[in-house]
DNA sequence: GCTAACGGAATGAACTTTCATTCTGTAGAA
DNA sequence: TTCTACAGAATGAAAGTTCATTCCGTTAGC
């Protein structure tokens, strides 16, 4: 006895697994990289259905790509302490990057790994843009009260979030491994590196 | 009165203008973003002519590859000062990847704006191989020396590469500019990541 | 010094393959 | 029966590569 073919929620099942197979495999080839058949092949879906979910390649690599950001978007704001000390909440950021690097592997190597100028669209780039206020009202406040080295917080954001994705990059290659003593190591190293 | 149509140094000219062409392609779309007709274009020559030089597209993104990490590699190992206490060493390494980012913009984004794993061949992984050296001999000694914090050199060396890589990513989409004050803080703030 | 044959570099149209997208027949739900 | 969703074959554009031909500097013969 199979069960039915078509439910309710089959759709949205099917849009899921479509998005799972893209984010795979534009993760390891990049957008450019990955023919459509090999998408539908991996969804285990015929081709012309994508077309039925997402208007275009770019339509569901942007679709991937929103996905993946808004992903690292929550797992930073989400329940954030905001009235813990600055070093506290540093160590709750460096936590959560590593964490969200750790558990979403695909998604920070699509992220990461590749270049999306070439596709992404306007509601993509808002995404985007939106990653920077978290990091940005932080370090303008720590900058007020001369908790971090006097730059612009943008200047700061590119400190930190490089050293994550520096460490994180080399640790996927397989030159060292993420454990407890590294990550904690490693967040006083990058504190120390925009602490006043 | 024209120079000779086909001098002797032609065909090294050749390959130059194509290599040269290639490089910004690539820098700006990626390997599978470019096609080779476009790179015949943009060096003026026929499509068939790339042929005459390299064996294939990946034959001639290898050696696009290696030309930049050879370059990147001889701009911090040339008459390095074997000699001088480790801070100093460290802010001649600094200088010389700003300036190697600052100088070299379309060898920076190729090498960092894309994933090159697809088409690697063996001796383009050795070249990448070997940049790890200045970095892994320099922390080497200054751990022995308790200089920098007690880490696997690998582990330093991504703290620092990822540092640099972000800060100019960001200075490249015009955040803000490298100009000498930020390249100085940003040194102090680096080396206060991976000093004891 | 002049000319004519030669050889290899350059070319770009043509070939083959691959890709994104569309079309079509089928099967299940209503 | 009708209608929607689907799979996968079909399609046409574009890609990487090949190759017959052209071009041009060189050189041997006179």
């Amino acid at each position: 006895m199979t069960k039915p073919a078509r439910s309710t929620s089959d759709r949205t099942d099917k849009r899921e697994v479509i998005l799972q197979a893209a984010l795979e495999l534009f993760a390891e080839f990049g957008f450019h990289g990955t023919p459509m058949p090999l998408v539908a092949e991996r969804a285990n879906v015929g081709a012309g259905t994508i077309y039925r979910y997402f208007d275009s390649k770019e339509a569901l690599a942007n679709a991937v790509y929103q996905r993946a950001k808004l992903l690292l978007y929550e797992t930073l704001v989400k329940d954030f302490p905001e009235d813990l000390p600055a070093r506290q909440q540093f160590h709750v950021f460096w936590q959560r990057l590593i964490n969200f690097a750790i558990e979403n592997p695909l998604a920070f190597q699509f992220l990461e790994f590749h270049d999306h100028v070439s596709y992404l669209d306007e509601s993509s780039q808002a995404v985007a843009a939106k990653l920077w206020e978290p990091g940005c009202s932080f370090f303008e406040k720590t900058n007020q009260q001369q908790i971090t080295k006097p730059m612009p917080p943008k200047l700061l954001i590119a400190i930190v979030w490089g050293m994550f994705t520096g460490i994180v990059k080399v640790s996927y290659r397989g030159h060292f491994e993420l454990d407890p003593e590294v990550i904690a190591q490693t967040e006083r190293a990058c504190w120390e590196a925009v602490r006043y």
